[in-house]
DNA sequence: GGTAATTTGTTCGTATGTATG
DNA sequence: CCATACATACGAACAAATTAC
């Protein structure tokens, strides 16, 4: 006892050391996004490493979505912005190894969207506003094109652009990029669940109204509203689609 | 118009094939958790590829949580279960590069761990609620160690194991990770804030008898009543640390 | 327990297609 | 169009580690 603690180590391979320190290059800001690494043969020589243990490294490092090296490019890897598909694709691999369940997606959906929305109520700005009736601007337009076929993948996008709006101006940037990898995982499990609806017009209509409604409530800056008329949209969505457990479940988030 | 329809072809790498394939046979449940990939010169002769190539893959592979390889396993590669540390990984990211505060991960703790609990009052077994009060004791023996040096460690590894149950009992696997790792991802950023309080003997009989009242609420089924006791605790332990603003926003969250 | 066989970790050389100037 | 430098990919060789006999 008092003699020195002598913790175990683990063989930790060179390509590891390469990924760490570059790494943390990355996230400590001393590499910033569009910035350019050395070439292949360079960091041979300053990690002192074959080229092999280069390149596996450099394969983590993209896995990781941090930088991204293209063949020809004379200036080397890139340096990324950050961007949520690493996320998306964990998550996704998630719902796929240990098969979550639509109830399970919705019931995390209600509750971060009607978050984001009790958040957005107290922070909103006209401009934030100003882009959310933009994007039911869109929706409708989608809704309705004049060719009898209405653009489902427009307004899938409309609606996400409208939640991405709300979720920005709640101002908390975890529940913003949890709402859109969570919707973009059930878009990717139901595929076009609204493409085949028959009544597919008619939902778009309640759509828009629904977002409509919304930004009423954010307007007039009543939270707890506009965060019902969330969890009720979502529930209303997604129960006609679940057994009846998983309906139970949803509507018990309902309050 | 009436002619085929090509689309635009990206060069795709050869290892991205690789990997594509073997992601597939895992997520489909082809290869099951424990089962071995074969040797990387057996994958050579498999895919048609060079050995840097099948390590490349394999790198990716390793990257995304999916395998793991060891030097002179002679079984090859194993296939790994689902473990949450790769959705760690890339939420750590997004917490340094994006700058993610305190109050924003506050706000996600207290939304999601108060659905938990509200969808455990629904779900409980008396098993989960025997796993529950386990983890209590297990708080309250490391409170008092009897050495007057509190076990902070053993401490938070006891709240991690309550609220693990917790979620388990709520049913919802997504729920149960994403808490699990923002709580992971705020013990790394406010590291050792407990250890150090003057008054941490104090902070911990609170926790114990905040999760004792969590409990009584779980067995009587009273769900709304655990969720606000659950966000209040959720404010109160870190209301103290956050600026005006966020204290304002995470109060507003409170109910 | 020790030895041999096999596998992964790593290096190096070479060839090829590609982007930049 | 050409020259240069780069990433991509292959394959041989050796070292280190693990398993099996």
């Amino acid at each position: 006892m008092g003699g020195p603690r002598f913790e175990p180590v683990r063989a930790v391979r060179a390509y590891e050391r390469v990924v760490e320190q570059i790494e943390e290059a990355v996230e400590s800001g001393a590499l910033t996004p569009g910035e350019r690494l050395p070439s292949e043969r360079e960091l041979m020589v300053q990690f002192s490493v074959g080229r092999s243990t280069v390149r596996e490294a450099l394969r983590v490092l993209q896995a990781r979505g941090l930088v991204r090296s293209r063949p020809g490019d004379p200036n080397g890897a890139e340096v990324l912005p950050f961007s949520p598909v690493v996320l998306k694709k964990s998550m996704t691999t998630l719902a796929r190894v240990s098969e979550l369940s639509l109830g399970e997606l919705a019931q995390f959906r209600m509750v971060l969207d009607a978050t984001a929305v009790l958040l957005a109520a107290r922070l909103r700005t006209e401009e934030h506003l100003a882009e959310m009736a933009a994007a039911v601007e869109d929706m409708k337009a989608a809704g309705a094109t004049g060719f009898g076929a209405a653009d489902v993948a427009g307004f899938g996008a409309a609606d996400t652009a409208f939640h991405d709006a709300v979720a920005r101006a709640g101002g908390n940037k975890l529940i913003q990029v949890c709402t859109d990898v969570v919707r973009a995982v059930m878009a990717g499990l139901v595929e076009d669940r609204l493409a085949r609806a028959p009544d597919r017009e008619a939902l778009m209509r309640r759509g828009v109204a629904h977002h409509e409604d919304v930004i009423a409530a954010l307007r007039a800056g009543d939270g707890p509203l506009a965060a019902r008329l969330t969890r009720q949209w979502t529930y209303d969505s997604y129960a006609g689609h679940l057994p009846a457990d998983e309906r139970a479940a949803l509507r018990a988030l309902l309050e």
